[in-house]
RNA sequence: GGGUUCGUGGUCUAGUUGGUCAUGACGCGGCCCUUACAAGGCCGAGGCCGGCGGUUCGAAUCCGCCCGGACCCA
């Protein structure tokens, strides 16, 4: 996101990078209980707030920290918490919205319920995990008629047993719809449905219909109208309906009923069994489902797909999540909470007819426990008397609007965010919810672009967690090898909506970079003053309108790199820039002129320098702003931030795209870089001198090769040719062109390629140098085959006399005499 | 069980409009102090591009199946 932020910002454009905190929630409240020792009903509401406010706080300090260590470049002055009033104000005005518009309604309704948090939770907040448990199975007595047994994993719920299913067309139970059976040990009577749902394979093929079990039994208990008998309390434990087991938690009941089924002889068989429960996510206790007044809000799915289409997923394949995520949405969203530390819902009741309130949004922000309603009557009773809601919302209530709030709802007509950044984990959450809020309250789409982001592992490729012991602090990267070395090593890290693995070697090579930055820079600004920005109209040389060429190329592709997120494939770019074409390239070959040329020449590789130095730093500054920002303050002519300066672009009058700048140039440093490997396979000091070097261009005539700097960077004399080398040449191989062979002679190409392998590489080259073609019997066949079909490669073996050389580089044969 | 995604030298990774030698990093071995840099330079070893089939003159790249991992959902 950061490199993002910096980029547009270099890009010209005028960045607003916001930093929220969203700060309400169960895991808040968790930790402070632990913390303190205590459970959130032994001290007062107010006073829980106050420990959750105060542990936040401690939370942001030290996050902040963070982000500031690691050079994020948020813009603080716009920074929002949203359990400061100002904030859960809007929450609550979005929530009066809302209920305005019909989006959200009270009711009851069988929902998700942790038992040891003590709330409802939304859909999202479950997770399902997977775990043994016993399958048993249990026979009903038949009432006035055959028994019949079931499977269940859960006996514990028998006494919230209210009917029992089985597949339609099942045989074994084919005469048997509607008959009822007794509830083992609770006595109930049950009748015996068919419905498609049911999994005849599984168990015995018939099961027990509880309220409630799982979300297939709230299916089907609404669609039979079956009775409610709930059995289960808030805090997990069986109730009245349960009779002697009253009072048990979920786990004791099972193992006690188990025990009295198999006494009763109603038990017939265990068996361990796979199976998938769901849990709360903040604390993995298994959930139970409770029909409970809760508040909701209206899913509406077509709406929120409609929205979602509309925003640029990337990469494109994360849309389908979430387009899963809301198909697979069958109840609305719960938003009320039995806790404490979030936003209070802006509600009343009355007192004696029950009638619920919502506050008018001039009331907001308002605590209904401590401040009554602006209305005095009832306007269903006429009643006076009211009680404030206690239950807060989701905090998912909270951050949905965060969109919103930067955007600077209410005051200001909503236009969408353009980018969001954020982790794969919470698409069916904050996006989904965020995308569902913005739609009902604005009817926009939040952002234009969701860039989804993978989720940053340890190095040993899994999710970073405290049990695995593969957690990195950042704080311990960054004061080893500084921010900007790790700021690399996470861009490398791959392509947007993949996880990346943490990689330490990509900090120690990152780290090695940022040091041949350095002393590219400490090189550099040795020989660049106040004058060098403005030399007028510079004498470049070859080396300098090649480098000048590249370094317009490769602002170019790296923008466009930018552009795509593929910060990855940016930084690579620039490091092999910087470090091979710059550094070891050219600055080799400028060396001699910059030391010993003269003044006009002198000045000439100064300016190309120093273009090609400030450019690569403000291509840098988005992955190492703190080194950069150093650099830039050193180097002569630039004002101000290096993040505030702007994109790199050579001069526009100049056409860069120079064919000839950029074959000869490459030829040079080809040249150099290969003299310099020979010399040091020799074991030659690289200053070393040599009596000369020919080189051989294999480009056109055309193609003016400038010596200059090639001779002060091999230390010799450099004499250029056209064409081949006064040397032996021997013709070892022919190497085929299968792009011009293969649609040439399609179903034929991999016989003449063959027959061109074997054939006798003198032989074929003696008929290019003849006749400019070359015939070939490719079984029995003569076939012709053009120049640009093949090429033959050739070894030079100097003559004997005179010691020498012979290097190959892409366009040229060197000799080199030392 | 359904969906998404990935599988490339020891490790991590680039590359997929099909086309000569598959990229780089870290690590490893060897050589070298050269007036920016030994926190460096040069050279080298190391790969049936997960497996099997198919399409094609030609497949890391396209298609199918299988194996293995990750994530999401049930």
């Amino acid at each position: 996101m950061d490199f993002a932020a910096r980029y547009r910002r270099l890009a010209g454009y005028d960045v607003l990078y916001p930093q929220g905190w969203d700060c309400h929630g169960l895991p808040t409240e968790v930790k402070v209980e632990e913390t303190h020792d205590i459970h959130r009903t032994d001290v007062s509401r107010e006073e829980f707030r106050e420990l959750c406010i105060e542990h936040t706080e401690e939370q942001i300090d030290a996050m902040r920290e963070t982000m500031l260590d690691l050079g994020f470049s948020q813009d603080w002055s716009r920074e929002y918490v949203t359990m400061e009033p100002e904030y859960w104000g809007l929450t609550q005005r979005s929530f009066v919205e809302m209920a305005e518009e019909e989006y959200v309604y009270q009711d009851e309704h069988p929902v998700n319920w942790c038992p040891r948090c003590e709330t409802a939770i939304a859909d999202a907040e479950v997770e399902n995990v997977d775990r043994e448990g016993t399958l048993h199975y249990v026979t009903f007595d038949g009432v006035g008629n055959d028994d019949i047994e079931i499977a269940t994993t859960r006996p514990e719920l028998l006494a919230a047993c209210v009917g029992m299913a089985v597949e339609p067309g099942d045989e074994r139970y084919e005469d048997r719809i509607g008959d009822t059976f007794e509830v083992p040990l609770f006595g109930q009577e049950v009748e015996l449905i068919a419905d498609a749902d049911v999994d005849g394979e599984f168990g015995t093929g018939a099961v027990m219909i509880c309220t409630f079990g799982d979300k297939q039994d709230v299916t089907w208990w609404a669609e039979y109208d079956l009775d409610l008998r709930a059995a289960i309390t808030e805090d997990g434990k069986l109730n009245d309906v349960a009779g002697e087991y009253a009072g048990l938690a979920i786990d004791e009941a099972k193992a006690r009923i188990a025990a009295d089924l198999e006494e009763a002889g109603a038990l017939n068989e265990t068996e361990p069994t796979e199976q998938s429960v769901g849990a709360c996510w903040r604390c993995d206790t298994p959930i139970e489902i409770l029909s409970t007044e809760q508040w909701f809000v209206r899913v509406d799915g077509e709406e929120i797909m409609e929205k979602a289409r509309e925003i640029e997923w990337i990469p494109e394949h994360m849309f389908i999540r979430l387009e899963e995520w809301t198909e697979g949405m069958d109840w609305d969203w719960v938003i009320s909470r039995q806790r404490v530390f979030a936003t209070p819902i802006p509600a009343w009741f009355c007192a004696d007819c029950g009638h619920a309130h919502v506050a008018t949004v001039d009331e907001t922000p308002v605590d209904p426990t401590e401040e009554g309603p602006e209305i005095d009557a009832c306007p269903e009773c006429g009643a006076e008397d009211w009680t404030g809601e206690t239950d807060v919302m989701d905090t998912w209530m909270d951050s949905s609007i965060s969109a919103m709030y930067v955007g600077g709802w209410p005051e200001a007509a909503f236009e969408p965010v353009q980018l969001r950044e954020q982790g794969h984990d919470i698409i069916r959450t904050w996006a989904f919810y965020t995308i569902l809020r913005t739609a009902a309250l604005e009817d926009e789409i939040p952002w234009e672009e969701a860039l989804i982001n993978g989720m940053v592992f340890g190095e040993d490729g899994h999710k970073m967690s405290k049990s695995r012991g593969n957690t990195i602090a950042p704080i311990e990267v960054v004061e080893e090898h500084g921010a900007d070395a790790f700021r690399q090593a996470i861009a490398l890290g791959g392509q947007p909506g993949s996880d990346i693995q943490f990689q330490r070697k990509e900090v120690t090579s990152a780290s090695r970079f940022l040091t041949k930055v350095w002393n590219i820079s400490k090189f550099a600004l040795g020989h660049v003053d106040d004058r060098t920005p403005g030399i007028d109209a510079p004498a470049y040389r070859a080396a300098d309108r090649w480098i000048l060429t590249e370094l317009d190329r490769v602002a170019g592709s790296v923008d466009e790199h930018m552009a795509a997120y593929r910060f990855d494939a940016a930084l690579r770019e620039l490091r092999e820039f910087v470090w091979s074409d710059l550094a070891d390239d050219y600055l080799e070959l400028v060396k001699g002129r910059l030391y010993e040329g003269r003044p006009g020449e002198r000045n000439a590789a100064r300016h190309a320098l120093y273009t090609s130095l400030s450019g690569s730093l403000r291509m840098l500054s988005p992955f190492a702003p703190f080194l950069t920002e150093e650099l830039w303050s050193h180097l002569p002519g630039t004002e101000g931030s290096v993040h505030a300066a702007d994109w790199p672009s050579v001069d526009p009058a100049v056409d860069w795209d120079d064919e000839e700048a950029r074959a000869v140039g490459t030829l040079i440093a080809e040249v150099a870089s290969t003299v310099r490997g020979w010399k040091s396979e020799e074991g030659m000091a690289l200053n070393a001198d040599l009596s000369r070097i020919e080189v051989y261009v294999s480009l056109g005539e055309e193609y003016a090769v400038d010596t200059y700097d090639l001779s002060g960077a091999i230390n010799g004399p450099v004499y250029v040719e056209y064409g081949t080398p006064d040397v032996d040449l021997v013709p070892v191989a022919v190497d085929p062109d299968q792009s011009v062979i293969g649609p040439e002679f399609r179903s034929e190409a991999g016989a003449v390629m063959s027959a061109l392998g074997e054939a006798d590489p003198a032989e074929i080259k003696a008929q290019l140098d003849s006749t400019g073609e070359v015939e070939l019997d490719v079984d029995g066949q003569v076939v012709v085959l053009e120049p640009d079909a093949l090429e033959v490669r050739e070894e030079l073996q100097a003559e004997g006399g005179e010691e020498v050389a012979v290097l190959e580089t892409d366009d040229a044969t060197v000799l080199v005499f030392p």
